[in-house]
DNA sequence: TTAGTAGTTCGATAGTTTACGAACTAATCG
DNA sequence: CGATTAGTTCGTAAACTATCGAACTACTAA
């Protein structure tokens, strides 16, 4: 298969795959598989939209909800105006932060809904109420596994740096 | 604050961080949030109603989904022809299977967003690259983790039956 | 200072989602 | 049977979302 054929066969799958897990637009969601799927160099505006064919006005607003994200970023090249918009190096950085977030949330809703139970319905933790258990440490487990995974990329970014 | 007050705040809150996390209408993922805050005897339809101010048809409709899902179920009482709707008990085994095909989609499409690049950018690929490296190690232990609590939780379900 | 390039902002519109009411079915009871 | 209860189906209205084209801004280069 051609790689234009194979590109946009991808930027279909993935960008389905995206849209509904990062809730983002299907547009936006495609443009953002686009440039997962590009070089170092980057993607000019009309690059992005002669691949995508989307307007000009749909693609700047989808492109700066990347932007704002930070899963894109763009650079310039002197005496040229033109943006070239890449992968933001630490994106899947930036999806375990908001990721974690939402694991929180999650931890403290479950906490409330203990709370509220426990309160009004004591009947409910009368036995050894394993399967709440069970889910619950697994769900420590996963904060714990987020954070550390964190931790190791946060650290490698710091050890390039010193290079 | 009253049951009723803290219940209403709480189905708010649930509801809404259901609804994003787990792609149910805003109606669905309150009677959810209800279900799950009601006691082991369960809810019929019409008190469910009441509690959420919802139409007949809108509440039977979502109440299905819920149904489909596996997220509730019903039972009956002799000489009753109402249903009585409760969590179901391994609601969150149904949660973590589902979970675990989504794990399993996001691996997929690592994977193959890698082939691409590896063929067309090389260079992306040309030092230890351990961004991408370390995301992948954290997508196969989050994936084992899931699979270790699944099974906890089967386990647990057949030794509840063997009494 | 004007022409052109790069991108943004602002309605308009098409399409989707959510919930509703009215009419319906199916079961039970007197 | 006829009335009542429990819930379903269907068409529709309201709200929201995604995308578009046209008009606009801002910067650059001749």
């Amino acid at each position: 298969m051609s790689q234009k054929k194979k590109q946009e066969q991808l930027i279909e799958q993935i960008g389905l795959g995206i849209e509904g897990n990062l809730h983002l637009s299907p547009l936006a969601a495609r443009i953002y598989a686009l440039i997962i799927l590009s070089s170092e160099e980057g993607l000019t505006f009309e690059e992005i939209r002669a691949i995508i064919l989307s307007s000009k006005s749909s693609t700047s607003v989808n492109i700066n909800v990347l932007l704002q994200l930070d899963y894109i970023l763009f650079y310039t090249k002197p005496g040229d105006r033109k943006r070239y918009f890449k992968l933001a190096k630490y994106s899947s950085l930036v999806l375990l932060e908001a990721y974690l977030d939402g694991t929180d949330m999650e931890m403290e809703m479950v906490e409330k809904i203990n709370d509220y139970n426990r309160n009004y319905f004591p009947e409910k933790f009368t036995n050894e109420e394993s399967v709440g258990q069970i889910f619950e440490s697994y769900l420590e487990e996963k904060k714990q596994l987020v954070e550390r995974t964190i931790s190791k990329m946060k650290e490698f970014r710091e050890s390039e740096k010193k290079h």
